[in-house]
RNA sequence: CGGGGCGUGGCUCAGCCUGGUAGAGCGCUCGGUUCGGGACCGAGAGGUCGGAGGUUCGAAUCCUCUCGCCCCGACCA
């Protein structure tokens, strides 16, 4: 391919509303531009990454038995009514109307059309299990979409769903996709990993998420040191710890500690004087929390949280623990009329109609301090267990770094940064059976499929993919999903031989299978193409000038390493061999770790 | 949704406070000189100053409304 004739405009400066290093390299580098919030033109050159990533995709999944189908971007209400999603799903489905004023909505994912499409068609176990995908346009009206293709509103996305006669044959295939996936992320030569993730409010059910580990991620993920268990934070096991040590408890004092105006958690422990105490430590405070929860049937309830004074609360551990839908914290008004006190002194004791959850952590903890629910004040002595009548002990809290791993008991948590690219989700019956799609057994007894669903984020793969690949000159591109794999710099495009020996060196490498980007632009310095080249960051650059042919040599330069070598222009195909082959190799090694 | 910021040529920005013929650099076109890490000279093309309304003899500039974009927040109960 000429350069000269390849749609693309590259940028010296950066744009201004670039914030993350991919979408500032992608826009630079005149892969993608802004077309709106959080939808982008793909042009050319990020289009061809894209796509050959689409194809891994492809390749491992089809290895794996499933088929590739694709479904209209365009669904109609019917089908979200049908499960139930039209009224729970929120304003991220974009929703609107055809001229004769039929309800519709731009898919943001297509669990509905999938279990349209099968109930349809299939009928007998005999036809079970299958695994079916696509790779297709999603639309998700984001609250605030940022960060370039990493959390755009629009995004390529490949889809698959599997639906089997029982739970045993959607578990096996819930490893089956995991380990498809774990061969996919390992072929772009990324470090990755697969996380537990929370599964939401689908019970029962159990989830991994593939992250690409780069500092710019929007997930914090924990994982031990010394065995395999990697968790998302919002899930990860916190372990239980005593507050208090083994002092003996006295009667809650009502009012204790008066601390009028001071807010924040730190400074009203530290105001915290009586005869014998000048502030209290932050492991005797307690902080409190006020939720409401919304259950399936559209009942809520009132949650009280409770947690020691140095530790966060985790509202997925809190909202799952007492198997909500959906949870929401108690506006901050509606929480001072209901007990009474200002923010910073609203505690959990002599409330009514709230459901209180202790942290595991205070299990046991004694004269700790608290809310009084009357502003200015907190109480002393309280016993979690004596004065919380009818509350309930759980792992509510959130994980920090460098705490003991509760699963081995050995190593400690480890904090990582990572890119959800991938997930694998076991969805069990849910839509099968609001939507009727049933089989028939052996026995002629139908019953609801099982369903698994699994998600790639394609277009924030490649984003994920610059997060962890570049360098101050640009992109550096892995073999795998480079746009093109030799950049080919013509110096002296005027010169007859050396555009000679450029041409035959693009025709015979092209001839090998290789994928070149011949820059005979004129009228550049070299500097210039110099430059473009390192920006856009392909995995090798030959290089062709008259300085070189008077010596009778040509150049091939590692773009990761930068190491240059020089031989006649002949061997230029066995050298791209090598390189490729050593590249591949080393990627291999890598092995996504 | 709340708070803040920004909309001026393809890109980055100046001009606005204090109203008076719309600017610079990069990029683009043409000519010439250059030619191994973003060269130089000369000549050009390209802008409803986001949009609407108002004030004024006169508005990119002041006022009102509106649209778009960006950032922060929506965990110390």
């Amino acid at each position: 391919m000429k350069q000269s004739k390849l749609l693309i405009q590259t940028l010296r400066e950066t744009p201004k509303d670039a914030d993350v290093v991919s979408q500032q390299l992608m826009m630079r580098a005149g892969m993608i531009m802004k077309l709106a919030a959080g939808i982008y033109d793909y042009l050319p050159l990020a289009f061809r990454s894209i796509r050959k990533f689409e194809q891994i995709v492809r390749e491992e999944l089809e290895k794996d038995g499933c088929q590739e189908l694709l479904m209209p971007t365009v669904q109609p209400a019917e089908l979200w009514q049908e499960s139930g999603r039209w009224s729970f799903y929120g304003k991220e489905l974009l929703r609107f109307q055809d001229r004769k004023g039929g309800d519709f909505c731009l898919g943001p994912t297509h669990e509905e059309v999938i279990t349209d499409i099968v109930r349809r068609n299939v009928r007998s176990y005999k036809q079970l299990p299958m695994n079916l995908f696509q790779i297709q346009g999603k639309f998700r009206d984001e609250i605030r979409p940022r960060f370039g293709l990493m959390r755009g509103r629009e995004f390529t996305m490949k889809d698959g769903y599997s639906f089997h006669v029982d739970d045993a044959d959607a578990d096996r295939e819930y490893w089956v996709m995991f380990n498809a996936y774990k061969r996919i992320f390992s072929r772009l030569g990324v470090k990755f990993r697969p996380v537990e993730a929370d599964s939401g409010a689908i019970g029962g059910s159990f989830t991994h998420e593939f992250h690409v580990l780069a500092g710019s991620g929007e997930d914090a993920i924990l994982s031990c040191d010394a065995c395999d268990y990697t968790s998302n934070i919002e899930k990860t096991e916190a372990p239980a710890l005593c507050a208090a040590g083994d002092e003996k408890a006295f009667e809650l004092k009502r009012d204790h500690f008066c601390t009028p105006g001071v807010v924040g958690q730190v400074e009203q422990a530290a105001g915290m004087k009586d005869a014998e105490h000048d502030g209290m430590p932050l492991a005797h405070t307690s902080k409190f929390f006020l939720y409401r929860v919304t259950f399936a049937d559209e009942s809520t309830k009132l949650i009280g949280a409770v947690l020691r004074g140095d530790h966060e609360v985790n509202p997925v551990k809190v909202k799952n623990f007492v198997g909500a839908m959906d949870m929401e914290m108690m506006p901050l008004e509606e929480a001072e009329t209901f007990t009474g006190a200002k923010s910073g002194f609203m505690g959990p004791v002599g409330l009514k109609n709230v459901q209180i959850l202790v942290d595991r952590s205070l299990q046991g903890a004694v004269n700790l301090t608290c809310g009084a629910n009357r502003t200015d004040y907190h109480h002393f002595g309280l016993d979690p267990a004596r004065d919380l009548p009818g509350c309930a002990f759980a792992d509510i809290r959130m994980a920090v770094e460098g705490e003991l791993c509760p699963r081995c008991g050995k190593g400690r948590y480890q904090a990582f940064r990572g890119i959800e690219v991938g997930q694998v989700f076991k969805l069990g019956i849910k839509y099968s059976k609001s939507m009727g799609c049933t089989y028939l057994d052996a026995e002629g007894k139908e019953a609801p499929m099982v369903m698994g669903c699994y998600g790639i984020g394609i277009t924030r793969t490649v984003a994920a993919i610059i997060e962890q690949n570049y360098d101050a000159d640009g992109i550096i591109w892995p073999w795998p999903v480079a746009p093109y794999q030799v950049h080919l710099l013509n110096l002296d495009p005027a010169n007859s031989e050396v555009n000679e020996v450029a041409t035959k060196l693009e025709k015979a490498l092209e001839a090998a299978g290789f994928e070149v980007l011949h820059d005979e632009r004129e009228g550049l310095s070299p500097g210039a193409k110099f430059k473009d080249a390192d920006l856009l960051g392909f995995p090798l650059r030959a290089t062709v000038g008259a300085k070189g042919l008077k010596e009778g040599i040509v150049e091939l330069r590692d773009r990761r390493t930068k190491e240059v070598r020089k031989f006649k222009p002949e061997h230029m195909v066995a050298e791209v061999i090598t390189a490729r082959d050593r590249m591949m190799l080393e990627l291999q090694e890598a092995g996504g770790r």
